[in-house]
DNA sequence: GCCAACGTTGGC
DNA sequence: GCCAACGTTGGC
């Protein structure tokens, strides 16, 4: 199964109004950008993704879920090509995982966080999504 | 089709 | 607040 990982400003959309969100989740609206488009499009329902608070934070917090797949993003202009996935929270992390600790792990020196750090919908290995997961206490 | 200018993201 | 990375735009 493919793992994932969503960016987010906290301040613009954060994990506590995600888990607030519910079962039923929410569209994750905003993506600007055909690389992190085309990832939304790969998307199961069932996959994964960890939830990274951007600028604020920085850092993993959580673990969300795709409901449903992609369709057509609602707040995109007419003919724009734009999509969306819905996402539910599914649990946070015990304790957080910071960008500072993702750089202090050589194993996770590939990660898309580290290397294209302006993407905003990124693919994580297996491997990876085993090594941040128990370093978030799983 | 190239590339300079410009805008945005996100870490520091 | 600065700046590197990088995507987009527009002149040629």
């Amino acid at each position: 199964m493919p793992y994932w990982l969503i960016k987010s400003e906290p301040e613009a959309w954060s994990w506590d109004q995600q888990v607030k969100a519910g079962a039923k989740g929410t569209a994750w609206t905003g993506v600007r950008n055909h690389t992190a488009k085309l990832n939304l499009m790969k998307m199961k329902k069932g996959d994964r993704a960890f939830f990274y608070h951007s600028n604020v934070g920085k850092e993993i917090v959580g673990i969300a879920e795709v409901v449903k797949e992609h369709y057509p993003d609602p707040s995109a202009k007419a003919g724009e090509p734009w999509v969306v996935v819905d996402f539910k929270a599914v649990e946070p992390l015990k304790a957080p995982v910071t960008l500072d600790a993702i750089k202090g792990d050589v194993k996770l020196k590939d990660m898309a966080l580290l290397k294209q750090s302006r993407l905003s919908v990124q693919p994580v290995t297996a491997d990876e999504w085993k090594i941040v997961s128990k370093m978030g206490g799983k």
